[in-house]
DNA sequence: TCTATTTGTGAGTAATTGCCCGTGAGCGAG
DNA sequence: CTCGCTCACGGGCAATTACTCACAAATAGA
C-alpha cells in the first residue's frame, strides 16, 4: 500500500482535502494533520481539487438588482426564463458567472423525471456551462446537438459540448457530424440524409429545451477564428446588415433571419419553435450586446442567462 | 418595512460580495473597491454570506458521499475518528476497502515521533489491513495484542496479526500467549500471573489507540469457526441476547459487555478506556452490522472504518 | 432629552493561505 | 553506473484573510 499513488488516488485525496476544506471549513494546517501529510500538500490538494472543478460553488440568493432585471427584461421581450447574474466589473471573461447559472439552470431541467430532449448549440460559453454541470444519471433525456461538432479540417470536434455534456449526465446523445457552414445548399440536402443527422434533425424539432450561444459577428467572431467563414465574406454579411448568429443561422437587427445564400449553406438543426421549447441564449458582454438584442427583438430565443451590465443595456435600447 | 428593506440589502451586498468572491475569485480588497466600502466590511460580508448559506459548495466527486457520511456518523455516534470508503456492490470481499483504509490509519499513527503504545486485535480484517502496511522503522512504538493468538490445538498463531504487524513496521511488540477463551475464571487468572501476558495486560491499560475487528455472532461466526466456541454455547449466548463480540467480549444489542459466565473465561486484554484512547473499529458487511451496531451504541469503539453501504445502515438506525 | 443598548466600523493583529525555491528521490538515456 | 531531467515535497516568506477591540452612530425606552 506505501505505493498506491496513482492518478486516481490523487484526485481522491484532492476530493477528500477540498471537502474537508470547503464544506467541513478546517484549515489548511487541520486537513494536512488528518491526513497525514505537509499543509503545503494539502494546499495543493485543495488547489488541485479546484483545478479539476471537483469543488463547485455557486451562489443560491435573490440579488435583488439582478432580479429587477430579470423581471423587466422578461417583460420587455417576453421571456420565458430569464436569469441575471452579478457583473464583474474587473473581470474580461465572457463566461464567468453565466456558465454557473447556466449549469445551474441546465440541471433544473435535467432533474425533471419526464424523459426531455434537451437540444445544445456549442461555443466556448456554452463549454464552460457545461463544464460546471455535476455527474449526474439522466437515462431518460436524450440530448441533440444543434450545430455540426466537426472542425473545418474533418477531423477535431468543434468545441466538444455535447459529448462533454452527455458524459457528466449520462443520457443518450445525438451529435451532428458535420461542419457548421457547407459549401452549397445541394451539399446541405445531401449530408442531411445521413442517417445520424436525421435523427439529429428529427429530435431537434422535437426538443423541449434549446441551450444556445449567442454569436457576435466581426473580424474576431468565433465563425472566423475557427475557420468557418472567411474575412471578407462577414465583412460582405456584415454589409447586408447581419447582426448576429445562433447556432451558425444569420439573422440581421431585427432578429429576422437573413434571406441572402449564407442561411442555405448552414447545415445546423433549425432552432426549435419558440411555441413549443424553451430557447434559452446564454451571452454576455459588450461585443455581443448588438447580436443578443436582435435575437431577442426577433424571438429567436426566448429565454436570457445574462449578467448585470448586458441586462442594463438591453432594458435600455 | 425599512427596516426589512435594510436586511435585504444586506443580504444582497453579502451575496453580491460572496459571488464576487468565491465564483469570480477576486479578493476581499477588489471587492472593497468596486463596492466602495472598507476590506473589513467586505470580509464582513463574505462570511455573512456563507454563514446565511448564500453560497453554496458542492464537491463533485464519489468520494464526496462517503465524507457526508463519516461526517454524519461521527455526530451521530460521537466518534473520534471515522473512514468511510466506497461500497463495491460486486465484491463479497468482507475486507477489500476497509484493509487499505485502516492500514492507511495506522501508518498515520506509526508515524507519529512520540512513542505510542499501539494495540491490536485480531481476526481476518485486521489481517488484511496488516498486510497492507508498508515496511516502516518504528523502534519508539511498543505493539501489543489484546486478544491471545495462541489456537485451540496450542500451537498455530490464531490469524499472526502482531508478528506481521511487528515484522513489517519494526516495532517492540508483545504477543499474548493464551487462546482467546479458556475454560474457566480461575484458569484465566493463573495464566494472566504470567510474566509476558502482565506486560501485555499492563500495556493494554496505557495504549494510546487500538485497532480491533467486530465479531458477529451465530453458527458461523469466526469464534465457532477456529473452534474456540462450540455451537450450542454460541446459540445459548445468543439467546440471552448476545449481539456480537471484539476482541472475545460479548456484548448485547445495546452494547453493554454481557454479565453471564463467558466474559470470565475471555483471558483477552481489556479494552482500553474509550477516554484515553482511540478505539478503532474496522468492520463491514451485512453479516456484521448488527454488531456494529451494539458497539456503537454502547461506545465499546470510539473510532470506526467501514464502508458506504455499512455507514448508510447505521445512520437509519 | 438623556441614557442604555444595540449595531456597525475601522485599526490593529493573529492566523491562514499562496507561492517561490532549493532539495532529493525516481527514472530513463547513454 | 552516472548523468541529467523531472517532479513532488516541504521550508520560508509575503499576501491575504479572520478575529478582537474600542469607539461611534443609531435606536429604543424612560
Amino acid at each position: 500500500m506505501a505505493r498506491r499513488a496513482e492518478a486516481n488516488n490523487k484526485l481522491d485525496d484532492a476530493a477528500r482535502a477540498g471537502w474537508l476544506y470547503y464544506v467541513a471549513g478546517r484549515t489548511q494546517d487541520e486537513i494536512a494533520t488528518t491526513m497525514g501529510i505537509s499543509r503545503q500538500s494539502a494546499q495543493r490538494l485543495v488547489s488541485l481539487a479546484m483545478a479539476e472543478r471537483l469543488i463547485k460553488v455557486r451562489l443560491d440568493h435573490p440579488i435583488a438588482a439582478c432580479l429587477e432585471l430579470g423581471q423587466k427584461l422578461r417583460e420587455k421581450y417576453d421571456l420565458r426564463h430569464v436569469d441575471v447574474v452579478p457583473s464583474d466589473p474587473g473581470s474580461s471573461s465572457t463566461t464567468v458567472g453565466i456558465a454557473e447559472a447556466g449549469a445551474a439552470e441546465i440541471e433544473r431541467w435535467l432533474k425533471s423525471a419526464e424523459p426531455l430532449i434537451v437540444a445544445i448549440g456549442t461555443g466556448r460559453t456554452l463549454k464552460a456551462a457545461i463544464d460546471q454541470l455535476p455527474a449526474m444519471d439522466c437515462p431518460q433525456h436524450r440530448i441533440v446537438s444543434l450545430t455540426g461538432n466537426i472542425g473545418l479540417d474533418g477531423s477535431a470536434a468543434y468545441y466538444n459540448v455535447i459529448f462533454s455534456m452527455a458524459d457528466a449526465v449520462k443520457a443518450r446523445h445525438f451529435p451532428m457530424p458535420l461542419p457548421v457552414l457547407v459549401s452549397s445548399p445541394e451539399e446541405r440536402e445531401l449530408l442531411h440524409n445521413q442517417i445520424l443527422v436525421k435523427s439529429a434533425l428529427q429530435l431537434g424539432a422535437e426538443a423541449n429545451v434549446a441551450f444556445v450561444g449567442v454569436g457576435e459577428l466581426g473580424e474576431n467572431a468565433p465563425l472566423c477564428e475557427d475557420g468557418f467563414l472567411a474575412r471578407d465574406e462577414m465583412l460582405k454579411l456584415m454589409d447586408a446588415g447581419a447582426a448576429g448568429e445562433i447556432c451558425g443561422w444569420m439573422f440581421d437587427h431585427d432578429g429576422n433571419l437573413l434571406d441572402g445564400s449564407i442561411n442555405e449553406r448552414v447545415a445546423s438543426v433549425p432552432l426549435p419553435s419558440r411555441d413549443t421549447a424553451a430557447v434559452i441564449g446564454m451571452a454576455k458582454g459588450e461585443r455581443k450586446q448588438a447580436a443578443l438584442l436582435a435575437a431577442l427583438k426577433g424571438r429567436i430565443i426566448n429565454g436570457l442567462i445574462t449578467d448585470e451590465s448586458t441586462a442594463s443595456f438591453l432594458l435600455k435600447k
